[in-house]
DNA sequence: GAAATAAATGCAACTTAAGTGCAAACTTAT
DNA sequence: ATAAGTTTGCACTTAAGTTGCATTTATTTC
């Protein structure tokens, strides 16, 4: 058995021929990306399939989804933080107004806030955007 | 002329019927509103004039597009902002999850965070989910 | 004030992404 | 090998956002 596949099982996912494609997909890039991204890099499967197989990565944790102000869902892989096995994912993601590209920018943590009285944090988004480091030329 | 449309013309938004009315509608409420949120609070007027209301009043600044990570576009008034000057809205936006209502939280600016080389900030968008002071009971 | 011009509005239709139902194909356990 | 459960593919539906165009309304010019 590949390490592809131990790594699926890890995250108690049956490792199919899809699946272990769509999973080296998502390895092979840095960025977060669309399901219409991961339709094009597939010409076999169905744009159903791909999205229920995302979904299932997503809710067994192996993938996060990220809403970056374009108004379509992005995903990225999110192994670090199941190793360390915090339940929630706080890093933060920068989206480039020049490629469209986002990523996750997991050494950056989203600083404490403190909330009004009453009110109980659960979860928190940030996005930057701006333009990333490829496209600004620095 | 009234108060309301004094505003309006302040940020160069001609005061018709509808604007008047949208206004009026945002101001009375003090969270973020989808577009099918001010469709129901009107029973005259049609889906696109209010997209198209709604849009310009964006688009002078009068109320900035919030986007909660519940999939749809949300839009609250933005009048501050502009009595400071500030090009850019960095306050943050609290999502609750329990009655599914965002506010935005004015009075809490976004914590500076610094970038890896090459990585420029144009605009920060930052959500944190939980359960508001209405629904916690605290 | 009427005609000409420009802006705003309402209707219909289109686009894109997300999501569901169901039957066929495939796995897994017995 | 069979039965049960899971995954996959196709067709279809839903929802939000958006555009084109004709009509109405407001503004400017004469």
């Amino acid at each position: 058995m590949g390490e592809i596949e131990s790594v699926l099982e890890k995250y108690q996912i049956r490792p199919t021929a899809i699946r272990l494609l769509m999973y080296k997909f998502l390895r092979e890039r840095n960025i977060a990306v669309t399901l219409n991204d991961i339709e094009s890099g597939f010409e076999k499967s169905d744009r159903t399939t791909l999205y229920r197989t995302i979904k299932t990565f997503e809710k067994k944790g192996l993938v996060h989804q990220i809403d970056d102000g374009t108004g379509v869902a992005k995903y990225a892989l999110d192994e670090k933080q199941v190793e360390d096995g915090l339940p929630q994912d706080l890093h933060l993601h920068f989206h480039c107004e020049s490629c469209n590209e986002t990523v996750c920018l997991t050494d950056h943590k989203i600083p404490h806030i403190s909330l009004p009285q009453g009110y109980i944090s659960r979860d928190m988004n940030l996005v930057i955007k701006g333009v990333c480091d490829k496209c600004s030329g620095k």
